[in-house]
DNA sequence: TGGCAACACATACATATGAATAATTACACT
DNA sequence: AGTGTAATTATTCATATGTATGTGTTGCCA
């Protein structure tokens, strides 16, 4: 009905982007020189920009708050804190974090010795991807370490491995279950099968793991697409849960508030995600501060990467709980 | 006398560009947020593109003009022809070339099995310095392979070897010497020296060499400031020169025009380049047209690496040169 | 053939960036 | 304290980019 619509081909996308950023030609002048309008050119470059055909860069992100890691670092007793200054103004710490994150693996991929990292899911690490520029690690293998949920494909357990594998040039295995079993199902039998248990046998001896966490609120995304229908937010406050890590809740000191639920849970066991060489945390947001500290004081935590505003949240609170125990 | 300028930190200028980039604001935000003018902001984002400390990465850059580069290909008989679009309203090929390099050994890096890699020197290999992103490659060795001039340390034989190696993570070993011997000094008795000898010995093991070459007019750095006084532009067009590789001046058919100018050239000799498992070749030009085809001619070229203005002048000149043997 | 829907192009406008210029500040010297 | 010099900030202007709107084109259907 009506005209078709021309679909700009990733040849045509890139050739615009090349001409604009490598041969630095305005906008207009890749037009003409491209025998096309400006209009064009322009929703080429943001197409380029949002798909992740075009990225930038920075050398030696972490050194704008070099102090400020090194004194989260040791108020956390983490093995190190990288951090990615945000947008106060705006704030969307889902691209400070993202940045931050893929320049971490960036560097730590770089130093070679991973061959199987294990990924959650969500957001910031969605942002992550698509700030990752391609490279080519054959022996890599990325695991999903959480079961998904029906909707937001492409920030869920499919699209996080997969993503992660295609920009690494690494293979991948996705957790082909839902995060949270139902009622009456045991856990065991469920596990037992081929696919999932080959998949849980691989999750014995990962290198590393990148982990998410949420509170408890409509903000997080699991908390309200992922929790069986019996299991309420108010419920999980109610036994102490402050937020979850990898789908199983905590309390602020760390410990889980219902076994019950863990049991209920497809996923990497927190026990065994203690035995992980390398655990990376990507979180940031005011309301991330307690779950944060709860999973560090788990355990859960080497390297934790967050925003600035976040960091001195943290530092706060940290000194805040000093004044209070003296 | 008068006010002291105040120097920009890296740490400042990397904070600027966090924000202008990875938390998308304006100048202007940025300004506001850090304390400081719009104009300082825009001058330290200036400066961290033309420093290297931001770089742009394209997805596919070489997919625009895949149809182009396999013809290319199949004309010259080369194993791979990568061609990156230039700008030729305001021409300048570094740029194009340079970016167009730095993806390539992005992607040769990324596949492994370098562990060293001879390099010859100029502005088309500076360029792709600053657009190479930093990498670790600890166990790969970057050697020079042509001797150097006085001036132009950038460009030149350390400038060019001590960048690649910086940027890539890699070591590095440059041929100290210049690139022609005085009349009268003897090549073996120079390059006995234990330092020469040395390097001389790890050139006949390179995985890959980069390659540049020049025709022979004061377009050519080498040729403006690198030729002894005896050796005259004239007198090597006279002898059949059209331009050189590594200071070795070829004719049209890739032929050395002087045995005894080759004799005092500090350099990898041709006859060792064409053992090397993959050479690439990085230039561009209509003035180098005729002694890309020498070179190609020669078998010094397994890749080429240029922009498409000079590959459709290479494809013309081919196709004139079909039609006159017929 | 005319009418309609959808899309692309052409044009206009608002905002951001790049560059230039004027005013102010910091510093050294007398 | 006054003066001169140099740099930075504040302001202005030119150009480029992002966005919105009006017009023309294409394709389909009755």
């Amino acid at each position: 009905m009506g005209r078709e619509p021309i679909e700009d081909s990733d040849a045509f996308v890139t050739e615009v982007c090349w001409h604009y950023y490598v041969n630095e030609m305005t906008q207009a002048d890749v037009a003409r020189h491209m025998g096309v309008t400006r209009l064009r050119v322009n929703q080429a470059i943001q197409t380029a920009k949002s798909l992740g055909f075009v990225k930038i860069q920075i050398e030696s992100p972490f050194l704008p708050r070099v102090e400020l890691q090194e004194n989260l670092k040791e108020a956390l007793g983490l093995q190190r804190v990288v951090i990615g200054p945000a947008n106060e103004a705006d704030y969307d710490y889902h691209k400070a974090v993202g940045a931050a994150l893929a320049a971490l693996l960036a560097e730590r991929l770089a130093a070679g010795g991973w061959t199987s990292l294990g990924v959650s899911w969500g957001l910031t690490l969605d942002a992550a991807i698509r700030k990752l520029t391609r490279q080519s690690h054959p022996g890599l293998e990325v695991l999903s370490i959480l079961g998904g949920t029906a909707e937001g494909s492409t920030l869920n357990s499919f699209g996080i491995a997969s993503g992660f594998a295609n920009v690494l040039g690494a293979s991948f295995s996705v957790l082909t279950a839902p995060i949270y079993l139902s009622e009456g199902i045991d856990r065991d039998l469920f596990l037992s099968q081929y696919a999932l248990k080959e998949h849980f046998e691989k999750l014995k001896s990962l290198d590393a793991v990148l982990l998410t966490c949420s509170n408890v609120s409509e903000k997080s995304f699991l908390v309200e697409h992922g929790l069986p229908h019996e299991l309420t937010p108010e419920t999980l406050i109610e036994a102490g849960a402050i937020g979850d890590v990898l789908g199983q809740f905590l309390d602020r000191d760390g410990a889980s508030v219902s076994e019950a639920v863990d049991n209920r849970t497809v996923g990497m066991p927190l026990d065994q995600v203690l035995a992980v060489p390398e655990k990376i945390m990507a979180a940031a947001g005011p309301h991330k501060v307690e779950i944060i500290k709860a999973a560090c004081k788990r355990g859960l935590v080497d390297t934790l990467v967050t925003d600035d505003v976040t960091a001195r949240l943290l530092l706060e609170d940290k000194s805040v709980q000093s004044s209070a125990a003296e």
